[in-house]
DNA sequence: GGATTATTGTTCGAATTTATTCGTTTTATA
DNA sequence: TATAAAACGAATAAATTCGAACAATAATCC
């Protein structure tokens, strides 16, 4: 099945104009505004067009099309919460490392005031908020750049990481089970993020409530290897028992 | 459904002004002010805006980044005419090192659209536009990252270069001085320049008019050392001759 | 040519968006 | 600190846009 005529036409009136109204295409076509409406989820179903209320755009014109930007609003007030927590923990002048992750953004996001910090980081987000801030030094790990979340992954990494050893580990995770393991998708962020732990003297671990018996492929590491836990809701069972267990510290970020 | 055009209207303006007010954007945009107080709301929640009582500002808008927003926009016109030319010229399937400047970020954005380019940077802007491509694979080079242009620089950087052969090197450059040498202002960057150059089996030059006769402190390279210029105007005297005695074939990108 | 299928137009209720109003909160000023 | 002005956010109503259902038309196949 092949596009209709006017669907290419459509296509390229949006190229053109950059965005067109349901009300111009309608119009320009010479056809109903339903049946534009029809082509207009096809093609934007195919990912050849975004849709707003009202009309349609090229995609990938700016912010669009960023899933990652979608997924830094999943739960935004409860992750600034607790970036605001970890960065009152975070002493002046310290050395930190930071891994990938939405949460460690938002901890980022809230280190902006601090003076004489030391970041190494994997996450080209990070680096960017923080390098913002000239009154810390931020230093980047090398490697292959992960599109979906300008993350740097891959064997260069860990060795960049390896070099150093920092105070604080600062640690994001897609879900903690049940087991007392954290864990993560993908094995080569897992690879980095443990290399970031084993070079830090603490491990602080900043994970939202929705994260809790959320399941993910590999490993990370164990509930046992983590010293504090930054949430903004108390964890459900069996956590509160696991974590008393493994000696962690937990600070709730309430709202 | 993605973003209305004026909520990205709405987010240029605060980009160009650094700062705005909910009266002006109201105005601006030819909505209510309450209408602007949504748009802001939705995109403050989402990290696209920080927000202030009575208008917004872009988050984590230092001077800094507007200084650097701003260098962006000086001849931004023919930066991109050249990141056209450039582009054109940079086959498929290719592999690339691409250094600090906002020449070569305007390239960056230019190649969004090949495939299979395997681009090594130490400029992190460079890896943001180019990690949109999900056709490209875009390596960065580990190190501090330099606050006010986000390039990454330093004896790591160098290192990591040095692992690679690339069949392109492009170069952008602070100044282009009468005496047939490439100058830049900060010899740390120009170790790193010197590595990419080192390192590419063909090295082009990015370079707009204004760099002709601008003077610069650190020497990176001598022109015999260039293969390719890019650039936007015929270069003034003594140019023309020394581009021809050091074998530069010069591309032209005119208006 | 007639039957079947696909496409387009029409209508209408649901959903979304915007402007207006008004009480509350924040900021500036005396 | 008290007061006034400005800005904010919630609620509501009007207008716009969307999508589903069904009828009308065009295209295709036997």
């Amino acid at each position: 099945m092949t596009h209709h005529p006017r669907q290419l036409r459509l296509l390229a009136l949006a190229q053109e104009q950059g965005t067109v109204t349901v009300e111009q295409l309608a119009h320009l076509l010479g056809v109903t505004l339903q049946t534009v409406r029809r082509d207009v989820q096809l093609l934007a179903e195919e990912g050849l067009l975004s849709r707003f209320h009202g009309g349609v755009r090229v995609p990938g014109s700016t912010v669009e099309n960023m899933a990652h930007q979608q997924r830094v609003n999943l739960n935004a007030a409860g992750k600034a919460r607790i970036a605001q927590a970890v960065a009152a923990a975070v002493p002046h002048n310290c050395s930190l490392m930071l891994n990938i992750g939405t949460t460690t953004e938002a901890v980022a996001q809230a280190l902006g005031q601090h003076t004489g910090l030391r970041v190494i980081t994997n996450n080209l987000n990070v680096a960017r908020i923080l390098s913002a801030n000239p009154k810390s030094e931020v230093i980047v790990a090398g490697g292959v750049v992960r599109s979906h979340d300008q993350g740097i992954v891959g064997e260069a990494a860990v060795d960049f990481i390896r070099q150093f050893k920092v105070d604080i580990a600062l640690i994001g995770i897609s879900g903690i089970e049940a087991d007392g393991t954290l864990r993560d998708f993908d094995y080569r962020e897992v690879k980095v993020s443990q290399a970031i732990m084993a070079h830090a003297r603490a491990v602080w671990l900043a994970a939202d409530s929705s994260k809790f018996n959320r399941p993910a492929m590999v490993e990370v590491a164990k509930l046992t290897q983590i010293d504090r836990l930054f949430t903004d809701a108390a964890p459900p069972d069996p956590f509160p028992a696991l974590l008393a267990e493994a000696g962690v510290r937990v600070d709730l970020a309430a709202a």
